[in-house]
DNA sequence: CTTTATCACTTGTATATACAGGATGTCAAT
DNA sequence: ATTGACATCCTGTATATACAAGTGATAAAG
């Protein structure tokens, strides 16, 4: 509990606008009372709370100090990387997840566009729908280079992969590009999903990217439309 | 040209990786020689570098350097706040703005509930349609709040609402929330757009927030979800 | 030839200081 | 009672220094 510091301090303040004990339009203590409370100085402060105003936790005001936003309405965590077993928590309802196709592959040319790789290049690909309520209205299809994830399961995909990839194999996920349309069914979304009389799905193409900068999964999420929902907070920078 | 030298750092440095100046996978110069090169502290660098590594410039590698990433597959800019007139301008194709309705109204309950307010405030309301080629594809719902926009006007909606706000009533638009579901046709829908066959759209709904961290605006976007694409980019903070 | 140690260079974190500039209240002068 | 000057809070920006820690190349040791 040494390190770190600025990312303690976030996360302990964090917690206090989740559980209340900081009031949406209350203003937190000041730059320099929170250095004398955590023992240490302004600029650490100040990136502990750059933090929270970047995720949309609190607005600093110059010459007044940073109020508490409310968070309530936008049901985080917000945008990011969430992945499926994380939002699932927040959720209520019975949720399922079942493991349609587990396999290692040579990529065809539109994987190779959207991995980035050669043909040589091995590949998992796993292909897990998600049930709601017993419906299914989730197809997740999920390509991962086997250079940075040598060892897979079946198992482990019922779990949770990215548990798997930080805890077990010591990586770092550091960002993702999404792309979210509506397209057509494909024969594969009738197959697997219960389409319900929908004739499109909205999909959302993610490119996940660890540390380091290198490229080492493609996900391919296709939700019903109608149990679909996005939530984004951005900030507007410079000007 | 004498304020906020680290938001001029970052805004060049961004254009050299526009332009191409610096190439995707390059290292950009090293945080020393940046700050020698611009006569600045190497603080100073890091705040534009970091402005830069959140809007998806660059990675960070620690003992390394600083790496170009590719922006060009997602076509900036990426996220955040983007109003139409900007989108506008990144595309090609005719575009057309037509205003089918513009006045001042006292809030229904599903308004004041969305702009939080009361049925005393007075609220703008715009209604527009976006025309690509020819085809209506896009109904935009404004509703901004009159306490901070007095003035409004039927050809400055026809223009740009953004710019008035910003550049005409120097107020600062800081951050909004988005969220993205996908909805039935309304009746306005179907009288508004060329629905083309489409029984659904994409709904972006917007809370725009000034600096001072009060609500002004909520808007609703609504799009054929054909001609619909969201992108974003989104780093994973912490753990 | 392989392994290890070292060194130079990189970014990450923490601290300190200084001044600019907005917000707010006090108090005196008008 | 209103105004205006001032003091005093707040955050924003810029600078400086120090040390920790990862990377990569080179030199030394086995």
């Amino acid at each position: 509990m040494k390190k770190n510091k600025y990312k303690h301090i976030y996360e302990e303040l964090a917690d206090k606008m989740k559980s209340g004990t900081f009031q949406p339009g209350e203003l937190i203590p000041s730059e320099h009372e929170l250095a004398a409370r955590y023992e240490t100085s302004r600029e650490t402060i100040r990136k502990a709370l750059t933090l929270l105003s970047q995720n949309g936790y609190i607005q600093k005001l110059r010459g007044k100090g940073s109020v508490v936003l409310d968070t309530s309405r936008a049901s985080f965590p917000i945008s990011g990387l969430v992945s499926f077993k994380e939002l699932a928590d927040q959720m209520n309802g019975v949720i399922q997840t079942n493991v349609a196709e587990f396999s290692l592959i040579r990529p065809e040319p539109y994987l190779q566009h959207q991995l980035q790789c050669s043909v040589k290049e091995e590949v998992w690909k796993v292909i897990r729908t998600r049930t709601f309520d017993g419906e299914c209205v989730i197809l997740d299809k999920d390509f991962l280079l086997k250079k940075y994830i040598p060892e897979l399961t079946k198992d482990i995909c019922g779990q949770s992969i990215y548990a798997y990839i930080e805890q077990e194999l010591g990586l770092t996920i550091s960002f993702a590009k999404k792309e979210i349309t509506v397209e057509p069914c494909t024969d594969e979304d009738v197959v697997f999903l219960d389409t319900n009389g929908f004739s499109h799905v909205v999909v959302v193409r993610n490119y996940v990217y660890l540390d380091d900068a290198s490229l080492f999964q493609y996900t391919e999420s296709r939700h019903r439309p109608d149990k679909f929902r996005f939530v984004d907070f951005a900030r507007r920078h410079m000007k």
